[in-house]
DNA sequence: TTAATTAATCGTAATATTGCAATATAATTA
DNA sequence: TAATTATATTGCAATATTACGATTAATTAA
């Protein structure tokens, strides 16, 4: 079908898989990296840095915002894009979690 | 076109949103969930426990396993699968990387 | 107001994903 | 060998994603 159902999982589960899925595309990794590299909120001409076109860069981060793991503001004709700080936070949190429960067991296969 | 332009991107770029792609669906976080706090391979029966159809759970173990994040080991009729712990650390690591290059910057817009 | 600049939206084509019924394969047991 | 059990594969329908050209806002500068 296509479709993910959604119903049948924990809020939990959802939240992250959607945030993962938002951050589950080399395009928005590279993007997520140039505005933590520049330390600062980036703004505009995304898409030479990228090799993608403009709709195209302006799609992904639209994901990003939708997924709340970035916010845009506007500053004259152009857009800045900053980290949002709680939701990088809590994803970040909710990875911890469970990349922290594993531990290497080897009463295993 | 559907189809991500790879070649635009690091290997590290592409190799982390493909682990992150898989593990971006709600099935597949409850999956290693189930094996995780299981602490042992998991062997068998899951699409009761989680609600979707055979094949569908077996879709979902074989993206996994594409991804390299569980391994499958055959236990007489049924099939065990565990973490796969390199690939499951090597994603930690990239994780971290990504998280802890972030430090919440304030001159920003 | 008009022109220029920048980003978002629309529309569309190509491809990928999700889910499952039906079927096939593999291993054990009688 | 035949029946049983467990998992994988196939095929398909519905929906989602990726990418970009064309166009449309929105803001500033002339």
């Amino acid at each position: 079908m296509g479709i993910t159902k959604t119903e049948i999982f924990t809020d939990e589960q959802n939240k992250l898989a959607v945030q993962l899925k938002a951050i589950a595309h080399p395009a928005r990794i590279a993007i997520l990296q140039l505005i933590i590299e520049a330390k600062a909120c980036i703004c505009g001409d995304l898409s030479s840095e990228l090799g993608l076109a403009q709709p195209t860069v302006s799609q992904h981060l639209k994901e990003l915002k939708n997924a709340g793991l970035i916010q845009g503001t506007i500053e004259g004709v152009s857009v800045c894009y900053c980290i949002e700080p709680e939701a990088w936070q809590n994803l970040n949190d909710e990875l911890n979690k469970l990349f922290s429960s594993y531990k290497d067991f080897n009463n295993c296969c």
